[in-house]
DNA sequence: GTCTATACTGAGATAGAC
DNA sequence: GTCTATCTCAGTATAGAC
């Protein structure tokens, strides 16, 4: 079971007991938030979700209906989740507030595969269900930051643009070492240069034991 | 079989029959990127790609020996071909330079799946064989940005997060008239406001009859 | 609330003919 | 150079017990 899960599991319910169906719900949720942010939504299998969890595979099926509806759940939170957390940067004294938002969205890299899932909800606006989710959830996070941040639309679109690189960067794992590959980190150390810490060991594994 | 495989193979040979190794696989390349950047690596399945290139699905795995070569040679090409593209528009004046690459990554629109492949690979850095192939990728055409399009560390930076805010909006599908969504175009108009138009009917379809 | 057993399906890959 | 037939496995989902 990932850490995470068995954390949550430990705070809720004696060991390997049952829990809650909201418990379990949301320690189901937040293993596969980790394992779809590692290996996308194709990728990843009901099964893998589940033995993060450490449950069984039906049993996550039977509690979500369907992984396409497991799925949406972790996108929606996922997006839900950042939506607080810009929201609790901005108020403040208006000159660090980007700066603030912007660490409020990179902080998020230390809840596995948040945004991961964010970034991959990105790419899957053709998908009739998952696209309607990230559209929405895309848009709500930009009226936070055009509205309630008080952004103008060039900052606003400056602010996403580089949440967008981030992304690619965290995505392309440029962040890692790869000794024999040349310009890999190299792109990273122009791009973010203080950032190349911060990201060290944050980063989702497609090969993790899940 | 997709408009463009058909193109191919009308120049090359008789409708129907056999073409040389090389042209059919040009053709598959094609046909593969546009099933790829409609579906994902892992959406997409190699008879999808055998009947868009208008062959038989063991004709496709004989040919590139496996999916993930396949889609190996699919994103290695594509961002051969953006590095083409951009290299292609640095002479001229200074002054118009940084559009016109612009201009260069938004006019590959038109090569279908072209900019989803891009945009789709820099999720897979995880992936062994393919995040190499990627960061590769990646690392070279910022390096052409920087060094032969002489772009200063900052522009530079800033030039790639608009192409992955493009990215996104093109992920998402903000270009696309969703009715009762809301705001899912306005964030676009904020966005890119002239861009509207120039996107209409040139993103990928997964539901495509492929 | 949760498991085991299993049915069903789809997809990658191989064999071998033409 | 290209196809048809087919093997094989993995993955979603269901049934039903505890």
């Amino acid at each position: 079971m990932s850490p995470e899960a068995a954390e949550i599991l430990e705070s809720a319910a004696p060991a390997g007991g049952r829990m809650s169906a909201a418990d379990r719900r949301e320690q189901i949720l937040i293993a596969a938030t980790a394992v779809f942010g590692a290996k996308t939504y194709v990728g990843t299998t009901t099964d893998e979700v589940a033995r993060a969890a450490g449950v069984s595979q039906p049993y996550v099926v039977r509690l979500f209906g369907t992984k396409e509806k497991l799925y949406i759940e972790v996108v929606q939170r996922a997006y839900d989740r950042l939506l607080d957390a810009f929201r609790a940067s901005i108020p403040g004294p208006a000159e660090g507030r980007e700066k603030r938002l912007g660490a409020a969205y990179t902080g998020l890299l230390a809840e596995r595969g948040m945004l991961p899932v964010i970034a991959g909800s990105t790419a899957m606006g053709g998908e009739a269900e998952i696209g309607r989710v990230a559209r929405a959830g895309f848009s709500a996070l930009w009226q936070c930051i055009r509205t309630e941040a008080g952004f103008s639309a060039e900052e606003t679109r400056t602010f996403f643009a580089i949440g967008m690189l981030i992304n690619a960067v965290v995505g392309l794992r440029l962040t890692g070492d790869y000794g024999s590959e040349v310009n890999a980190t190299e792109v990273l150390d122009e791009c973010f240069p203080d950032a190349v810490e911060k990201f060290r060991g944050l980063l989702p594994t497609v090969d993790e034991p899940w």
